[in-house]
DNA sequence: AAACCGTGGCG
DNA sequence: TCGCCAAGGTT
């Protein structure tokens, strides 16, 4: 990927080659971050740097691996959970699968549990245990892309490597006012980032940036006051910073329709599992129909007999690339129903712990009782790993 | 290369 | 309210 910076092989863009500038970029960044960096629950700050402790690879992985597309705020209770319950690389692999899907449920993006899972494994399997120490290695093992390598290398391994996230294509694009719309002007602010990080301290330089993108250069309204870089941003001087990152416009979502089952046994409710690729792979579900353009005319075929009775008011769920509108049938069967093939009976009362996605949880929400329904579902995520 | 893949917070 | 989008990877 980008490697670290070198005389040559700098960008051909505006500060490249521009002696002094890239080091003077990093030192006032570095020098920001010494004052203002966040404090998260996977990083060791600057003042505890200084005093010798290291970031934990483990942590620095499944915090990057977290929060690929994913807010800080969103990922941190998952990450507490999943280092209380597996603290290293050994535990998480010898995890069952299901358990870990379960806990990760609510996150989204599921083929990053799958990915960490097997990646857990490979690392126990054929590196000891230890994740590999360079962006190049880590690059090959599941889940791990081009930031996230360079990321972790930089941030647990001093590589000094140029990691392109979200943030720091913001904030790059703005210091040279890259006019390359995204995702193709990628590639230029990695080459124009390279010969700005530093030997030193790479890993905190990384950290600043990301902490800029993310609390001073933001999308809308950036802090440029604020700024340690104001004085050497081009997009500041043209007055127009947040114009960039230039990018090019989103297709349309597709609306999509569906039924869903909500069969209740008693206590229990009837659920299944999605097949492993795909949307939602591998997660637990509520029985449901295909997903059609066009809503069904009558009832789609259920998962078992019953009087089914369609609810009133339909359920719509936003995915990144669908809409989906599900009308629910829920149904009340007799004690002794058998569960059909490939399908189970879960107590509501371990529902939580049974890791339904939310769009799922949406579905039983819909369709339970009143009453019963705060106590079963509203507990926060935060509080998933007290319940198994 | 472009499409696919979740969710919740926020202005 | 609702569109935008966040520490991207895989195919």
């Amino acid at each position: 990927m980008f490697q670290s910076s070198g005389a040559e092989g700098g960008p051909k863009g505006p500060a490249a080659g521009e002696n002094g500038e890239g080091a003077g970029a990093a030192s006032a960044l570095l020098a920001w971050y010494d004052r203002h960096a966040r404090i998260l629950p996977w990083r060791v700050g600057p003042a505890a740097r200084r005093g010798g402790e290291r970031p934990d690879p483990y942590r620095i992985w499944l915090s990057e691996v977290m929060l690929q597309q994913t807010g800080v705020k969103a990922v941190a209770p998952y990450f507490a959970d999943f280092t209380a319950r597996w603290p290293n690389f050994e535990s998480l692999a010898a995890a069952p699968e299901e358990e870990v899907m379960a806990a990760w449920a609510g996150l989204g993006y599921y083929r990053r549990a799958r990915n960490l899972i097997a990646c857990a494994r490979k690392v126990v399997a054929e590196h000891g245990g230890r994740l590999p120490n360079n962006s190049k290695s880590l690059a090959a093992l599941p889940g791990i892309g081009p930031y996230t390598s360079a990321a972790i290398a930089a941030i647990a391994f001093d590589e000094p490597v140029a990691a392109v996230d979200g943030n720091v294509e913001r904030v790059v694009s703005r210091l040279f006012a890259l006019a390359t719309p995204m995702p193709a002007g990628k590639k230029e602010v990695g080459a124009a980032l390279a010969p700005l990080v530093p030997r030193r301290r790479p890993g905190e330089f990384t950290e600043a940036l990301m902490d800029l993108g993310a609390t001073i250069c933001t999308p809308k309204r950036p802090a440029c006051a604020l700024c340690p870089l104001n004085g050497l941003c081009r997009a500041r001087a043209r007055g127009d910073p947040e114009a960039y990152p230039l990018k090019a416009p989103k297709r349309a979502r597709a609306g999509r329709h569906a039924a869903a089952f909500v069969a209740l046994r008693g206590e229990e409710i009837l659920l299944a599992r999605r097949p492993p690729e795909g949307l939602l792979g591998g997660m637990t579900e509520v029985p449901n129909s295909e997903w059609r353009a066009a809503p069904a005319k009558k009832m789609p075929k259920p998962p078992l007999a019953a009087p089914w009775r369609r609810l009133e008011a339909k359920v719509t769920h936003i995915f990144t690339h669908i809409e989906l509108e599900v009308t629910v049938y829920a149904a009340t069967v007799p004690a002794g129903t058998a569960a059909p093939q490939g399908f189970w009976w879960q107590d509501l009362a371990g529902l939580r712990a049974a890791g339904l996605p939310s769009v799922m949880l949406k579905i039983v929400e819909a369709a339970l009782p009143g009453a019963s329904r705060g106590a079963r579902l509203a507990a926060p995520a935060a509080a998933r790993g007290s319940l198994s």
